[in-house]
RNA sequence: GGGCCCUUAGCUCAGGUGGUUAGAGCGCACCCCUGAUAAGGGUGAGGUCCGUGGUUCGAGUCCACGAGGGCCCA
């Protein structure tokens, strides 16, 4: 059965979907939970559970991508699995969210409606967000054992805590504790110190109070304190001081103050007068009268001065207003100094009775009246607005207050050590998360698990009333038996509040019935057990072995050292003192795609369903995939498109291409070629086997390279997998995926074409066949519907004994031959012919006129070799060449020239500078030819004495003989011969015809396939080109026939003049014509030779679609962009060149006549009729240069002059670029940017032509003339100050030109001639130390002269360095 | 105040254990190709690798100090 056809305008998402649905329908999730029941290897994931309140976002993604992942490959590698998935249910945060489905405002409320209510929504809440994530991330393809997910509110998690608090209690690490902690009054709870993360600190404004307090037997005399908090003034029972600050003895209106001294300017108002000056410790002691004496709750508070080291003097008074029941500090402070401790408000803000007036109001509106009450007795000193940073409550956005409250505590110190080692054991991805785990437990407190809230994981704490006795109870089995009332009401229930609340046991201290507290657990107690809850710990402890430790788990970073990772450490430790997990990859937060973070607010948040919708989700997987896990991603539309062009796209386009012409050919692999992905775990040397066995015979060397290289990736791909490094698999998957596309396939294209049936096309399909196939297979865990895709048709369409999806075949080896030399090689031709490509740029030789020949001279004379034959093959073709020659040197070529560095040399050899310039200029080729690269050159000069001169010391160019034009780089060379036959040049005609008629067709509609007749004018010199390259024009063109004379009236007929090697030709295209032949790829010219090769390297082997072209091929070449498909605008640059392609190919259009696709009075076909210089013989292809002139007249620019021009026949192209230099296009820096030319003028236009002088890449830099030194001096301020302006006009950054400078010396070296040494080495000067010598280097090139380390260097002449 | 991380092209980022001339994508300029075509390719411009000092034959890379930013803790 051949393969289905392959649309290349695919819509993934919709593919997605539809593979999705049968995956579902086939059951292949099923079988692929059950690929690997019964191995014997296992693979322990272990899922951190995702918090089942919220659809799941975008940074979920991320990590369920690296999960799904690292399933899928070990499920490749044939591992056993759990494959499960979990939820995180219990928790305030779905209390918040249900309170607001409800209207609810505060605890109130919920004990109004009812708890066991309550807790069933939380129930149902979690339900319906646990099934909406699980076909989220379906979506996703991210297969799990979805009916088999965890949730944390199971009975087996909630009494696996038990378990381990039972234990910790056993320990003695669970105790009771007084805290102040921060306290939502609203939410009603304490918020755990590491839930207020930084983003849970707001500004806001508060009112904030400077009161006097009368110290006590000291008449007029008081203590200034400070306070942002009014409410807390209330349970003041201290002040504290610096000890060793010095404060002050300040008098005004008839009162004396104390106050530190450097804040008395602030702090007090209006005239002072310092009375004197004392030590905070001489005020340590002082009683005073505290600010609200007459409260119940403050009677026989004995208030005093004490003295506290961390007081400072940044703000407030310096004395400190101590309430330790209203701050953690404050709190800390009542112990060693004995102090009572107040507490003024209830669970929900509210003064208690105590507090007289204060009783039954709010702390947030307290505030005013505190200050008027103040003011009424004299106390106030002042009252103003202060904004400061102030907690917020991280659910609710309420402020936190400080409050003492009975919480329950897990003390960490006894665990400290016990819990490092065993953070130590573990592998951290990043590395400094072994660090940053440290580093927390280094510091932790003691871990408060207690919560006072209804929705979670009942502590198993019952304490009695009577005498204070309390006790874990660790099983549902332990409850039973120790119930002494409550269990008829509990049994059939969830381990959950209200219903195990009813339950009362026997106090073991006095026999009394205790209660459980009310409090509920900590979440992260409820995720931190998952290692032996999931695992089945309590039911079978040998089971529980089998999965314990996870190999391998990962979850967002920022967070989790402090939440899971560090909750299973605390709790593996107590229970087993073992590692819960072997590997921990943290990755970090997901940001918008310019970088900022994602808020709904500000309106850059991306839902997941959208995200998979529009980008789909393969895109969204591998744009994670490719991310560095430690740095955050910067996720959006446009980084997706980026994916999706930059390797969706290309390896779709490359399936396509095989499946459209093996179709066409009636191509299917051979029988053993579709079994490479047996679906049955096997022994990896079996499967290597196997993965080389199609080394079928007739393989080029181009097949040998892709294989070489498909089975580096894969080794690379498996290690880097192994060593759980997910981008360092992908991209090199991603590169290799780019080599695939732009080099073996476009290398490879006509072997596809042709028309014989022979061995090299069978080894170009099986090649590429198998390079697909196992790159779905490479590719299956990280995008799964592409694979999928390209799988089923590729290999399950041809053979349906295969695995029924790629998901479950082995992962691929790396067996094919390696071939390292053959890599290199291919990397060196690739490289030559993009020298031989530049050099062709540089002396305006397009591609599409042939040459004569190429010579490469090679350092290592790799390619030289027989056995690559085929490579320079490669490179005769891509470059347009008749015959690539060898080379044993370059200097056959052209002259090397060994110039002085006068800059360098000047210093060192002063006068005896021009007997060595004389002796280079005689001896330069010959002391190139005989120095080994890596030696600095010793150089004879005339007197027979010898000097070592550095390699940085001279510049070596290269000078290319008349009639060649090259490139360089590293020791590798490559000269083109530009002279132009005859012949040549007829060729080039030829095939520049057949590219103008090309746009002819597309322009005047016809379709790719049809046919016409060519009409031309009889006695034009078009005959005598016809007449050589007809056969290949026609085949080209698709044409019937040529006739000379005027074509016949009537529909169907188009008259065009193309302007071709300076001449124009009327010319006419006539569809349909006499029928002369059928030629037909499918069963057409076979047999005879194919086209590509009877055409030599200029004929790009057009064959001509068959008359009943298959509609899958139409679908793929038919050029009809009229239309967008789908309704999509088309961005305005690519439709700019669409019609820029359609309007003006390349030739004139007659005179006056509209043409279509002009835009506008200032249209470049116009401007070009006026600028007869402009016009082109060759008739390059006008869209770029149409685009390039508007652009340069917007700028200013002259029209750039060609002066070749239309003798070019007659020319020998060589002299274009001889020594002196082709005629160039200005300089960038010239105008075009708007950048050099600075302020115009003289200084300007010399600058222009300074910087033109080097730009001519073959001419040596003329010494420049004083007012060119001056102009480029004046040029480099402004660049340099422009430089300046970009860093905020740091003058440091004002010498920027080495830099540059270096560019340009870089890029000179690569086309006009070629340094052979680094500028490392130019930085070597002869007995500097090496820090000079850094400096030095750094000194070469404009912009020195303002370099404040100039005057330091060794004088340099300013301009005579050489560009 | 302590710990960890980051700072490389206009933007976003790569750059094991020090080793030729620091790279990619996007953007920009110019050009090519027109059978992957709502594409593709090439060439080029653009760098004080945050700064200073040190180690070294050699530092983007190692060390110290400093600056700016982020996270965590106090």
């Amino acid at each position: 059965m051949p393969f289905q056809s392959v649309d290349t305008r695919v819509d993934f998402a919709a593919q997605e979907r539809a593979l999705e649905a049968w995956w579902q329908s086939s059951g292949i999730l099923a079988k692929y939970l059950a690929r690997n029941a019964r191995a014997r290897r296992r693979w322990s994931f272990l899922d951190g559970p995702i918090t089942a309140n919220n659809p799941m976002g975008v940074h979920h993604a991320w990590g369920r991508t690296y999960k799904d992942l690292f399933c899928r490959y070990h499920t490749m590698l044939g591992h056993r699995q759990r494959y499960q998935n979990g939820f995180d249910c219990q928790g305030l945060w779905v209390e918040v969210e249900v309170e607001k489905e409800l209207g609810f405002t505060s605890k109130r409320d919920i004990e109004r409606f009812g708890i066991a209510e309550f807790v069933e929504r939380c129930k149902a809440r979690v339900l319906r967000y646990a099934a909406i994530q699980t076909r989220q991330s379906l979506r996703l393809g991210h297969w799990m054992d979805w009916d088999n997910s965890y949730y944390t509110m199971s009975d087996e998690n909630n009494y696996s805590i038990w378990m381990f608090l039972r234990r910790c209690w056993e320990r003695g690490l669970l105790y009771k504790g007084h805290d102040v902690m921060p306290w939502c009054p609203r939410c009603s709870t304490g918020i755990s110190e590491h839930e207020i993360v930084t983003e849970g600190y707001q500004e806001v404004s508060h009112l904030s109070l400077t009161v006097r307090l009368p110290i006590a037997g000291r008449p007029n005399e008081y203590l200034l304190v400070w306070t942002t908090t009014p409410w807390t003034l209330a349970a003041n029972v201290a002040v504290a001081v610096h000890p060793d600050l010095v404060y002050v003895e300040a008098q005004q209106d008839g009162r004396s103050y104390y106050v530190v001294r450097d804040r008395m300017r602030d702090v007090l108002q209006g005239k002072v007068r310092v009375a004197r000056e004392l030590p905070g410790s001489a005020l340590a002691g002082w009683e005073y009268e505290g600010p609200f004496d007459a409260l119940p709750a403050q009677h026989g508070v004995v208030h005093r001065v004490i003295p506290w080291a961390d007081v400072n003097a940044a703000e407030g008074t310096g004395l400190v207003h101590i309430a330790p029941g209203c701050g953690a500090e404050d709190f800390a402070l009542a112990s060693p100094h004995n102090l009572p401790v107040l507490a003024p408000i209830d669970e929900f803000g509210v003064f208690t009775d105590e507090y007289d007036w204060l009783r039954g109001r709010h702390v947030y509106e307290v505030a005013e009246c505190i200050r008027d009450d103040l003011r009424g007795r004299g106390l106030l000193y002042r009252a103003e607005e202060y904004t400061h940073r102030y907690p917020m409550c991280w659910r609710c956005g309420s402020e936190l207050v400080f409050r003492l409250v009975d919480e329950w505590f897990i003390s960490m110190g006894p665990l400290r050590e016990a819990m490092m080692a065993v953070t130590r054991e573990i592998r951290w991805i990043p590395e400094f998360g072994l660090e940053r785990e440290l580093d927390w437990l280094r510091n932790m407190h003691d871990w408060m698990i207690s919560k006072k809230r209804y929705w979670g994981l009942a502590l198993p704490i019952w304490e009695c009333r009577a005498c204070g006795t309390f006790e874990v109870i660790g099983s549902e089995a332990e409850l039973q038996a120790r119930a002494i009332e409550g269990w008829d009401t509990f049994a059939g229930h969830t381990p959950h509040r209200p219903w195990v609340d009813a339950i009362k046991v026997r106090c073991p201290g006095c026999g009394a019935p205790a209660s459980r507290i009310t409090d509920v657990g900590n979440p992260w107690l409820d995720a931190g057990i998952v290692p032996y809850s999931t695992l089945g710990y309590r039911q079978d402890r040998r089971a529980w072995e089998r999965w314990f430790p996870a190999d391998f788990i990962t979850e967002a970073f920022p967070g989790q050292y402090r939440n899971w990772f560090y909750s299973m450490l605390v709790m593996s430790t107590v229970l087993e003192n073992r590692a819960p997990y072997r590997t921990c990859l943290g990755h970090a937060m997901v940001r918008d795609e310019h970088g900022r973070e994602m808020h709904k607010s500000w309106g850059n948040m991306i839902e997941f369903n959208d995200a998979a919708e529009k980008m789909g989700a393969d895109v969204v997987r591998w744009l994670y995939a490719v991310q560095n896990p430690a740095q955050p991603v910067n996720f959006g539309y446009g980084p997706g498109d980026d994916v999706r062009r930059r390797f969706i796209l290309p390896l779709w386009n490359v399936y396509a291409f095989l499946v459209t012409y093996a179709t066409l050919d009636g191509w299917t692999p051979e029988p053993g070629a579709s079994r490479l992905a047996p679906g049955r775990a096997r022994a990896p040397r079996r499967a290597a086997a196997r993965d080389g066995a199609g080394a079928a015979a007739g393989r080029s060397l181009l097949d040998r390279w892709i294989l070489s290289r498909l089975a580096t990736v894969v080794a690379t791909a498996r290690a880097r997998l192994d060593d759980y490094d997910v981008a360092g698999a992908a991209r090199p998957i991603e590169r290799f995926v780019e080599d695939l596309s732009v080099w073996y396939v476009r290398r490879g294209r006509r072997r596809y074409w042709k028309s014989e049936v022979d061995a090299d096309k069978h080894a170009a399909y099986g090649t590429l066949y198998e390079v697909l196939v196992t790159l779905a297979r490479l590719l299956a865990p990280f995008v799964p519907f592409l694979a999928e895709a390209l799988y089923q048709n590729l290999v399950r369409s041809v053979d349906p004994a295969a695995p029924e999806s790629v998901h479950l075949c082995e992962y691929p080896v790396a067996a094919w031959r390696r071939d390292p030399r053959l890599e290199a090689a291919m990397e060196r031709a690739r490289s030559l012919i993009s020298l031989g490509r530049a050099a062709r740029n540089a002396a305006r030789l397009r591609v599409r006129q042939p040459l004569s020949a190429a010579t490469i001279a090679e350092r290592s004379r790799m390619l030289a070799a027989p056995a690559y034959r085929e490579l320079v093959e490669h490179v005769r073709e891509e470059l347009n060449v008749k015959e690539v020659r060898f080379a044993r040197a370059v200097t056959g070529l052209g002259r090397l020239e060994v110039r002085p560095r006068f800059d360098l040399l000047g210093p060192k050899f002063g006068g005896a500078l021009t007997t060595i310039v004389e002796a280079l200029r005689a001896q330069g080729e010959a002391l190139l030819a005989r120095t080994p690269e890596t030696e600095p050159y010793r150089l004879t000069l005339g007197d027979g004495r010898e000097v070592v001169l550095e390699r940085a010391e001279v510049d070596v160019r290269m000078h290319w003989h008349a009639g060649f034009a090259g490139a360089g780089e590293s020791g590798n060379w490559i000269a083109l011969d530009t002279s132009l036959t005859p012949s040549l040049v007829q060729e080039g005609s030829a095939r520049e015809l057949v590219h103008q008629i090309q746009q002819w067709r597309k322009e005047a509609g016809l379709e790719i396939a049809d046919r016409i007749t060519l009409y031309y004018p009889d006695d034009d010199a078009l005959a005598d080109l016809l007449r050589a390259h007809g056969e290949y024009v026609l085949r080209e063109i698709l044409a019937r026939d040529a006739r000379p004379g005027a074509p016949p009236d009537g529909p169907g007929v188009h008259r065009k003049t193309l302007r071709l090697d300076g001449r124009e030709v009327a010319l006419a295209i006539v569809r349909g014509g006499p029928n002369r032949e059928q030629p037909s790829k499918a069963g057409g010219s076979r047999g005879g030779p194919s086209r590509a090769e009877s055409l030599g390297p200029c004929g790009r082997g057009y064959t001509a679609p068959p008359a009943g072209t298959p509609r899958l091929e139409r679908s793929l070449l038919i050029d009809d962009h009229s239309q967008a498909r789908d309704g999509r605008s088309i961005p305005d640059h690519r439709r700019a060149r669409r019609d820029g392609a359609a309007g003006h190919g390349g030739f004139l259009p007659e005179a006056g006549a509209p043409r279509p696709g002009a835009r506008g009075p200032g249209s470049s076909a116009r401007h070009r009729r006026q600028q007869p210089e402009y016009s082109r013989p060759d008739g390059r292809a006008a869209r770029g240069r149409a685009r390039s002139r508007a652009g340069a007249r917007r700028h200013g620019a002259q029209p750039r002059t060609r002066g070749c021009g239309t003798h070019r026949h007659a020319l020998q192209l060589g002299a274009c670029v001889s020594r002196r230099g082709a005629p160039r296009r200005p300089h960038p820096g010239a105008g075009h940017d708007g950048r050099g030319g600075g302020g115009g003028g003289r200084a300007g236009a010399a600058a222009a032509v300074d910087r033109r002088a080097r730009h001519h890449r073959h001419a040596p830099a003329p010494a420049l003339s004083s007012r060119a030194r001056a102009a480029r001096s004046r040029r480099d301020r402004t660049r340099g100050a422009r430089a300046a302006s970009r860093h905020g006009g740091d003058p440091r950054h004002q010498g920027r030109g080495p830099r540059r400078r270096r560019a340009r010396v870089r890029a000179r070296d690569r086309v006009g001639a070629r340094r052979p040494r680094g500028g490392r080495d130019r930085a070597r000067v002869h007995g500097a130390p090496a820090r000079a010598r850094r400096r030095g280097r750094g000194r070469q090139g404009p912009g020195c002269d303002r370099d404040p380390r100039a005057g330091r260097a060794p004088g340099r002449a300013p301009g005579e360095y050489v560009p």
